[in-house]
DNA sequence: GGGCGCATGTAATGAGTTACATGATTGA
DNA sequence: TCAATCATGTAACTCATTACATGCGCCC
């Protein structure tokens, strides 16, 4: 009857463009190659989808960001290459000083379970958060496998690391917490 | 020429309806009120807007998780009162338990910018840096002044500080590590 | 010759938002 | 009487996703 879906992003749009020009600000590169870099080096900045990315470099490239120029290679597709333009490195410089300075506080999909973890019984509510543990533990210890990036990156992965290592203490003092009320017997 | 938008929401539709089944749950309520109580009272759990809400309601119900009766108060539009219907208690306690028990990385925003930090000069990423932690320090100033709230939404208002606090640390370690190279002289 | 990788897209769908539309009641 | 609040909604738009469509080149 229910549930599929889930979209975890707190990507915004500009986020996305920001990411783009970036990368094309580095090298000139046609959409098939941009999108395989994103999704093999860049999987924890972002979670574009090659439609999206297409559509993006398109909408780009009628902004004025970019520039195209066709590279043709016997019968396939023509490889369509992206190169940031003036324009595009001063929107570049732009985002990306936006994205420095800003910040904007997120909502955790979590707290809305949390706000009424009351109407679960108490050893099962246990159970349920030590699922939800195990799970950021399987992040945690898949991090410890990834190795040295490019300096780029490490502050990203080392800002992950610090956030899963955050919830999963969180998580851990509130099971503490129901841990040491079931033990003096007083709740429900 | 750019920039409006954002949306920093990590919730899927899946805990917004947890949400609405949650309220309904203790109380019959119209949209209306519905929406009201959110805004005011919720605002650090979601960012449902009203119509998303009676979009939803109106969606549960030919789902049949909730039924309506509608009360007439003189000449103003009858208010469509929802109560939630066994079936929607089942999805609840579903929705509850998934939610509880469930674990997504969210992407954040901000670590695209990071990844091209090295773009910005390091005084000018430094000052930068530092609004980003200003407007951090500045939510938290703000919740030390929210009074206790119902044992409800007491864990999300810890988790909200808990995490704002981690990310003010985390920053706070980023401006050391630059401000110590300054200081050395032997970065650029 | 069959399947994977390269390379491009389009179409349909979903989810949510903003802006707009309507109209009664209440209180200054 | 005028503005704010109560109470409902619709319409248009944006953004992103999934699924589909196409076809060449290369290797086993």
């Amino acid at each position: 009857m229910l549930i599929v879906n889930v979209d975890y992003s707190i990507l915004s749009i500009m986020d996305r463009e920001l990411l783009l020009l970036g990368l094309l600000r580095r090298r000139d590169m046609h959409g098939y190659k941009l999108h395989e870099f994103i999704e093999r080096d860049l999987a924890i900045c972002t979670d574009l989808k090659k439609p999206t990315a297409y559509f993006l470099l398109d909408k780009m490239e009628k902004q004025g960001w970019i520039s195209r120029h066709d590279e043709q290679d016997g019968k396939r597709p023509a490889r369509r290459v992206y190169r940031l333009t003036d324009t595009g490195e001063e929107v570049f410089q732009r985002l990306l000083r936006q994205n420095l300075s800003d910040y904007h506080v997120p909502i955790f999909s979590t707290d809305a379970g949390l706000a009424f973890a009351d109407e679960v019984p108490i050893a099962e509510l246990m159970r349920l958060l030590e699922q939800k543990r195990a799970q950021i533990d399987a992040e945690l210890a898949q991090m410890s496998h990834v190795p040295d990036h490019a300096g780029l990156l490490q502050l990203v992965i080392e800002h992950r690391r610090h956030y899963l290592e955050t919830e999963a203490r969180w998580l851990e003092s509130i099971l503490n917490r129901l841990n040491a009320s079931t033990e003096r017997g007083t709740e429900s």
